[in-house]
DNA sequence: GAGTTTGAAACT
DNA sequence: CAGTTTCAAACTC
């Protein structure tokens, strides 16, 4: 019989237990694990309902801005019946709450387990704000999920979608899991409370203020890493991007205000997420988003560090906020092309525990009239592609009842090299629609593609056009004409093929310039920091020890 | 992906 | 409470 097993049946023979989260030292008012906070970073990720439960119910959030323990959650995290509301709670065979006057606030509890940094890999499908994120995936094997070894339980939520085996931390095993959470507050009645003493936080954060906030908070217990130099993330401080303080008993610490090695490794980390960064968005709008969700592993980091010239200084940008961004679905959407790469404020984002500010490369490159003007231009280029290509099949179809089919194939690479000659690149300053448009369109009845359609009924909605008219493409009823043509239309897939491929290549080439001109721009930065980084290596060689 | 390292949790 | 073992995440190859 296993070990645990056997605790477990031994705890399963005591008397039910009074369980009693809040039952920590200081007794059963406890819920409030810090003073009330007016306004922190989490907080204002919340949707508005939650924000105003902070502070109606003047509670200190005991959730801060935290690994996983701190056991937020999403709404795909189911929250274990006990943390969530006394009722449930006594219905619990086993466990009650103690008191009904400690009714847990509900919506508190129902919050995002945030991601350790390991699982945000997995997490680049997770959408904005309200959208639920993917929660954390234990890979437990031994704990049966119902020890603290295991992130789920640690952090109050049952398992969902993880790769754990013989987990146990779930509903069907209800009655088992309430035992463990038993044992475990028994035996550290802090178990499930946050590890991280939060201190309040500034609700805005600028860049110069982000230093600061990685030195708020400590760890209750302190961590004990006697080889991390607890600047790895094995070491819950460096982890939940704290100082180490004096509950720690680590050995050769290295992640304290003014260490060296921890500016180094923060340097570092600035670098690698500008970089990736830029080279996401870069990417996601080139070929799309089957390429996001590119969490640096060890291997890339090497590629990186090559590429980047391993340093870059200017701005501190703390690990929890990178990784956070990462996940930002901005960065990676290709609709998210003018969002990303074109405004400085888009750029400016709450995320994660702090706030920081990730400029695109590409931010003085493109402006939004250009990415306007990507579009005006794609939809102009469709009508050409129509035209052209139904003129071009009509030849072959002329040829071929002429029995000249062969010579038609050269003549429409001909076509086809004729129309892409048609536009200019959109980089030039503002893409010049109007010598698109010039482009005798006389084609407006041909039917177009359902992508084509697609974009033409962006336009129709003022996506990107306000008025609908503007950048000189009318969009008129002749657009309802063709969407109604297109839809009785017979079927030119041809045609449409053609017509995508003129676009998407153009799309491409677009993009491949985009990435050029970034790629140039990084390189340029990434020598300016190098040269930077002497010069501040040097002067904190003489006694300044600010930050990057 | 497998193996190793690390430090928290669990146990004695 | 200190020492040891177990465990799963972090990390390396």
């Amino acid at each position: 019989m296993e070990k645990s097993e056997t605790t477990l049946d031994l705890a399963s023979r005591k008397s039910a237990r009074q369980l009693d989260f809040t039952a920590v030292r200081g007794g059963p008012t406890l819920l409030k694990l810090s003073p009330p906070m007016p306004h922190s970073p989490l907080q204002s990720r919340l949707p508005v309902e939650l924000q105003s439960d902070f502070q109606s119910r003047g509670q200190g959030p005991w959730l801060h801005s935290q690994p996983w323990w701190l056991q937020q959650r999403t709404s795909q995290s189911p929250v274990m019946p006990h943390l969530l509301s006394p009722r449930s709670q006594l219905s619990s065979p086993v466990l009650r709450l103690p008191h009904p006057a400690q009714k847990l606030p509900v919506k508190m509890l129902q919050v995002v387990k945030q991601e350790s940094p390991r699982s945000l890999p997995q997490n680049n499908a997770g959408l904005k704000d309200n959208t639920p994120k993917k929660q954390k995936q234990c890979n437990c094997k031994n704990s049966r999920c119902l020890k603290l070894y295991c992130e789920c339980f640690a952090s109050g939520i049952y398992c969902d979608g993880c790769n754990c085996l013989n987990c146990h931390n779930n509903v069907d095993n209800e009655a088992a899991r309430q035992e463990a959470v038993g044992i475990t507050l028994e035996r550290n009645p802090n178990a499930f409370r946050p590890k991280i003493a939060s201190s309040p936080q500034k609700p805005q954060v600028s860049m110069e203020e982000v230093s600061e906030i990685q030195v708020i908070g400590k760890h209750n217990k302190g961590c004990h890493c006697k080889k991390s130099g607890c600047l790895k993330k094995y070491c819950e401080c460096f982890q939940a991007n704290i100082l180490c303080s004096e509950n720690c008993k680590c050995m050769d610490c290295k992640n304290f205000e003014g260490s060296d090695e921890r500016r180094e490794v923060f340097q570092e980390e600035c670098s690698l997420f500008h970089i990736r960064q830029a080279t996401n968005a870069a990417i996601s709008g080139a070929v799309g988003p089957s390429s996001t969700g590119t969490h640096i592993t060890p291997k890339k980091r090497k590629i990186q560090e090559i590429f980047s010239g391993k340093s870059v200084i200017g701005q501190t940008v703390n690990t929890a906020a990178q990784y956070q961004q990462e996940l930002d679905p901005l960065a990676s959407s290709p609709l998210s092309l003018s969002a990303s790469f074109v405004s400085d404020t888009a750029n400016t984002r709450i995320s994660g525990s702090s706030r920081s500010t990730y400029r695109s490369v590409l931010a003085d490159v493109l402006q939004t009239q250009n990415v306007k003007n990507l579009c005006s231009l794609l939809v102009v280029l469709s009508r050409v592609a129509a035209k052209t290509n139904a003129e071009m099949r009509e030849k072959v179809v002329r040829k071929i009842e002429t029995g000249k089919y062969e010579a038609s194939i050269a003549s429409s690479a001909q076509l086809l090299q004729d129309n892409r000659e048609v536009v200019k690149p959109v980089c030039q300053d503002h893409v010049i629609i109007e010598e698109a448009d010039a482009v005798d369109i006389d084609n407006r009845n041909r039917p177009l593609s359902p992508e084509t359609l697609a974009l033409m009924c962006d336009e129709q909605d003022g996506m990107f056009f306000g008025n609908g008219s503007a950048n000189g493409v009318a969009i008129d009823n002749t657009n309802q004409n063709m969407i109604q043509k297109s839809s009785n239309s017979d079927g030119c897939t041809d045609v449409y093929e053609e017509q995508e491929r003129l676009i998407l290549t153009k799309f491409r080439d677009i993009l491949c310039g985009l990435i050029t001109l970034g790629s140039i721009k990084e390189t340029m930065y990434s020598s300016l920091v190098k040269k930077d980084v002497g010069i501040k290596k040097e002067s904190a060689d003489n006694g300044d020890r600010g930050h990057c």
